[in-house]
DNA sequence: GTCATCGATTAATCCTGGTTAATGCGGGAC
DNA sequence: GTCCCGCATTAACCAGGATTAATCGATGAC
């Protein structure tokens, strides 16, 4: 209807059809970012969604002495957002980087507010969105507290084997909370068995 | 009004009186559990939800091979939930347990649901739950992903000052994701500075 | 009171991943 | 084509936490 990856989005969480569609749909820009360009940066007050239409994002934490980890690659279809949109007021502890030419969806998160202030149907989508997004934290607090290094990179394999194929080495250690040089260690090692 | 653990929690997230609050309150029971004691196991399919008036839960993951590692502790005024209650159909992969002798209200999911169903207010209600839990996990995986075990000790005891004298070393290793003996030796080695 | 139990502590040893550094490889700029 | 640069790979060495085991202390059962 629109071609939006954010109808395909919504339409997946919700229950039926959405009253006032347009206004959300028409809310929306649409912008390419270049590999390796930022989309915001720590510190920055974004109240923008985006939703990624085509491409690949990073989420990194940068810690004071330069040191880089990945807190989650967003991938088609998916959604991701500075802090300060769901918490206004607060800053991004994080930044978000193209690692691919990506085109990116994004409307300011009020939009949503209002509908889901207005309707339910809005609201319940807000809430399948928070619940999925919780989810998904609490299955990476999981896999950080009971697997080791190691384990962790077996259990990437098997529940993400596309973003192994897709992504650089280095980042998936960054992501898995490991150094290149350890990750490159395990995958040597399991490939001996 | 009711004295009930969950009007402190609920009235903390809503910006104002909620609809049907006798709906909701009179939806609650309350038990009594002894230290030690498990509220839900591993694999039960539970669709309460809790709230602590007094004493201390832990959330507990349990490996194969018997390891035990504490996804959460949960103090006064606070909620917690078997997997299944936001997801129907899923069954807990985490075990809840006593640690001290509590005092536990709780209801039935479905109540909160047919009142977020009803009036937005609930629904903004449950929404600001949802945010609260989701911040709460995301700031755990920035622990895990960009904190190594010794400043995880220094993290929690400047964040959690309370939990570190209430709670057994023991527990706060599997809750930092060491062993007992490592964190002892942390913590000794940070005591000489 | 004694005993048993559980947690804290300490020490010895092991092991996994971190650190540093060197080499190789491949793609892009020119 | 050549030159770079960033990533992967490998090796040597280091370090922090894991493992195992022994001791100690406090608490609760009896």
């Amino acid at each position: 209807m629109t071609g939006l990856a954010a109808e395909a989005l919504m339409n997946r969480v919700a229950r039926g059809p959405l009253p006032d569609w347009r206004v959300f749909a028409e809310a929306f820009s649409v912008s390419r970012v270049a590999a390796g360009a930022s989309v915001f940066r720590p510190g920055d007050q974004d109240r923008r969604i985006f939703i990624v239409r085509s491409g690949l994002i990073k989420l990194v934490y940068t810690l004071p002495d330069g040191e880089e980890w990945i807190k989650s690659f967003i991938a088609e279809e998916k959604f991701f957002a500075c802090s300060s949109t769901l918490q206004s007021g607060a800053a991004a502890g994080f930044g978000a980087e193209a690692m691919e030419p990506s085109e990116l969806e994004h409307c300011d998160f009020s939009v949503l507010e209002r509908l889901a202030g207005q309707h339910i149907e809005w609201a319940r989508v807000l809430n399948a969105l928070l619940l999925d997004f919780a989810a998904k934290k609490e299955e990476r607090e999981r896999v950080f507290l009971t697997l080791k290094p190691a384990d962790r990179f077996v259990w990437l394999k098997s529940t993400m084997p596309s973003l192994v194929e897709r992504v650089p080495q280095k980042d998936l250690a960054a992501y898995l909370g490991v150094t290149p040089v350890g990750l490159n260690r395990i995958i040597k090692r399991l490939e001996k068995d």
